[in-house]
DNA sequence: CGCGGCGAGTAGACACTGTCTACGCCACCC
DNA sequence: GGGTGGCGTAGACAGTGTCTACTCGCCGCG
């Protein structure tokens, strides 16, 4: 089944998601993707019936992306029998891949005015995500209040995320090398690694 | 002095900014700024040759009352005598607060895309604010790496405003109370308060 | 076989945007 | 008093998202 083959409504979503990959969020016009699509501008509106709800459709492709790699670094990591508090930093780390190798869409996923109205569908999209995570933080450090030491980790990820995006950790820092940022995050939320 | 007697370049920065606070990022057209401060929509262009460095200057406005409202707290604090660590929590709390009360310029202020050209001399305008940062992060918690920790805090602090801003928070636990996971952080970056 | 309906995509209109350019107007200075 | 230059106006232009009228080909039904 060639591209041209597939129904428009995932033939936009690719579309949309290759535009993305090459030339950032301020690309996504609706007209610039159904040029790049091949159909006529009025084209999407039968399948998006506005140009949230497209560029909504491809967030959530980006979502379900993360989603699916860090899943299977996870089990991965899982079928290792590493112990928690390295699948968590696995987890972290391929966080943080992901938003480096894919700005524009992880600048998109988070862009919640682009998406306001699907928003709450969207995020709940990586809500089973979090549980697995919040679960892994129970078991890597049961003395700590599980719930807010998941959330706090989780926001200390997607702000190393950011301020490595818009360059503000080469300011501050030199270069954006993340790595020994990410084991001093997690050894600050998850204590030190004292059994080792 | 009355409202149309100043310049016209900081009438539409004003202008911009009350346009923000009542209607959000995606309000600040170049057009309805200037309907916003009463001129014609090719006034602007002479005091801000581009749309994009209008937004700066009205960001700029933001981090530059962003700044005082910290360094006027941590005065505060620094005065009734607090040790560096409560100065932190201080520091933490007037940011978060900030974002909260300001949400569409906290947005503004962080879309890197809307800024970029401006966008390094905006960043090092938060620069100095960082400093004092860092240096209360050296003086609280000398054992540890000052650089990475104080890094590694700003980021937490970053990812914790921008997760309740866009409604993550209440969707993760329930409500979106900063406090407790406010404590939960500055507790994980500078070590458990022993000292009390 | 013929034909009506219908889904899918096209094409144009509309209001609006940011940018560019030509033009008026008023104050100031020699 | 007559230039002159800064400041703001107004219109043109390409492009945008949305809406609406239209066409075309395919399907099922009489």
């Amino acid at each position: 089944m060639t591209e041209e083959e597939k129904d428009l409504r995932t033939r936009l979503v690719t579309a949309g998601v290759e535009l993305l990959a090459r030339d950032g969020v301020q690309a996504l016009g609706l007209r610039e993707i159904a040029r790049q699509a091949g159909v006529s501008h009025g084209a999407p509106r039968r399948y998006f019936p506005t140009h949230r709800e497209l560029l909504a459709a491809i967030a959530r492709h980006g979502f379900g992306k993360l989603t699916d790699t860090l899943a299977a670094a996870d089990t991965l990591a899982a079928t290792d029998g590493l112990p928690p508090r390295d699948r968590l930093t696995g987890l972290a780390r391929a966080h943080l891949r992901f938003a480096a190798a894919n700005p524009g869409m992880f600048e998109l996923m988070f862009r919640h005015d682009l998406l306001e109205g699907s928003g709450a569908d969207l995020r709940s999209t990586s809500l089973p995500l979090f549980r697995t995570f919040a679960r892994l933080v129970g078991e890597a450090c049961p003395e700590r209040d599980t719930g807010t030491t998941a959330v706090a980790l989780l926001a200390n990820l997607h702000g190393l995320a950011q301020l490595r995006a818009w360059g503000s950790l080469r300011l501050l820092t030199g270069d954006d090398d993340v790595e020994p940022l990410l084991t001093a995050i997690v050894d600050a939320h998850l204590g030190a690694p004292a059994q080792r």
